[in-house]
DNA sequence: TCTTACACCTT
DNA sequence: CAAGGTGTAAG
């Protein structure tokens, strides 16, 4: 086993991206790395695939599986800081979207490490390696083996340093290591450094602690960030999962939050529940009015035309729920005709296609308060509906199909 | 299956 | 404020 750094002959590969000429090249039993200071690490096509589960247990639920949060080598133990989230997705089969530009993973790895030599400098380098060595489709709401994995072009594997590498030991146990700005894609003639995996092959992600200049290469693998590589995603639940966790796709959510509206839909099995009517007596609940069923019982309803948000729509509502506001609606109560997006041009001639786009699971944040036609969506409770809008005599009339068979 | 333009959001 | 991260619909 050893480390040094060296001007590698080999480097770059075909298909590689070489931005210093400096490489450190890394070999032990069971890994052989080759990093440059930028953030590029090959491996050869002799490195080992580590293959945390079985094939067929990916995203198995039924499976009661121990998943430590803490794994420990040589003394150093690390943490993988979130955890739980993780769980929460391995449980439903994590899937990890590819693009041509890279894309971060969510979840991320984050990581707290102790145990290591304060005054020892460290490379942290994170490593995606194919976990098992099959192809997959999403079928029939589960995943299932349909060959051989495709071969994993050697020149382009590669492994990402994290951007404070390398750095003491103390400095490393001093904050969390978060490797939020690795990318994945599917491009294999990316020139950014991004991680190359393959759609539809599954993958775990290794945490490599490098002692520099010299030192044992410590690698800590957690079999519950293990995930599937996808371009679009196939398990609705990942998708709500995503949506719940992820800050940056806040703008697909439903009040999830809003402990009474989610009461209100367990209870009364809506999919889209309506707004709040009126109290007749000042101390009376808000109690969700129906307007509209629809064959299925998946449905709907309608704020009455006259009645204001002010008086109509529920505390919660007004305290900045997503509300869905009719695009007649919009131009009437818009005070300016002008700077109002629903009256330019452009705006108009997208708006059914952004209707369409933000009515599925999700409303249209009301920030004027005198909304004639509201309707809030609820969480979404069952996945495979399909929404169709009708703006008709001023009554919003919000219908769901389901996919499903009943 | 995968890519793209996009509204909406965080940072 | 501008840059850039989200899932989506459409193709």
């Amino acid at each position: 086993m050893y480390i040094s750094w060296m001007a590698d002959s080999r480097f770059p590969r075909a298909g590689t991206v070489e931005k210093s000429p400096e490489a450190l090249h890394i070999t032990s039993a069971s890994d052989s790395l080759t990093c440059t200071k930028t953030s590029i690490v090959n491996m050869p096509e002799s490195t080992p695939w580590s293959s945390a589960l079985p094939a067929t247990t990916f995203g198995n639920t039924d499976m009661e599986k121990d998943f430590p949060a803490v794994l420990t080598f040589k003394g150093v133990s690390v943490v993988l800081e979130n955890n739980s989230v993780w769980k929460q997705f391995y449980k439903c089969g994590t899937e990890m979207i590819l693009t041509k530009q890279g894309r971060r993973m969510f979840p991320y790895c984050r990581y707290r490490l102790t145990g290591l030599d304060p005054n020892q400098q460290y490379s942290l380098v994170l490593s995606i390696v194919p976990s098992g060595q099959y192809r997959y489709r999403w079928s029939a709401s589960r995943w299932e083996v349909t060959g051989r994995a495709e071969h994993q072009n050697q020149g382009l594997i590669r492994a990402f340093s994290h951007h404070y590498s390398p750095c003491r030991g103390s400095d490393w146990m001093n904050s969390l290591v978060s490797f939020y700005k690795l990318k994945l894609t599917n491009n294999s003639q990316d020139q950014d450094g991004h991680i190359i995996l393959h759609s539809m092959h599954r993958y775990i992600p290794r945490l490599h602690i490098i002692p520099v200049p010299d030192g044992g290469i410590m690698t800590f693998t957690f079999p519950q960030t293990e995930f599937m590589a996808v371009t679009t995603y196939q398990n609705f639940r990942i998708t709500q999962l995503k949506i719940n966790h992820n800050p940056f796709a806040k703008g697909f959510r439903e009040d999830g939050n809003n402990p009474r509206l989610n009461r209100i839909a367990r209870e009364t099995r809506l999919v889209l529940k309506p707004i709040m009517s009126k109290p007749a007596r000042k101390d009376e609940p808000y109690v969700p009015c129906i307007r509209g069923k629809h064959a299925l019982g998946d449905l709907v309803l309608v704020a009455p035309k006259q009645e204001s948000a002010a008086t109509s729509v529920a505390p919660e509502v007004q305290q900045g729920l997503k509300v869905w506001m009719s695009p007649k609606a919009r131009s009437v109560t818009a005070n300016s005709s002008t700077s109002t997006p629903g009256s330019s041009p452009r705006f108009c001639k997208r708006r059914k296609k952004m209707n369409r786009r933000w009515s599925n699971f999700r409303g249209r944040e009301c920030k004027t308060a005198a909304a004639s036609s509201t309707v809030v969506l609820s969480p979404s409770l069952t996945g495979a509906m399909q929404p169709e809008m009708d703006d008709i005599e001023g009554l919003l009339f919000v219908s769901f199909t389901s996919k499903v068979k009943h």
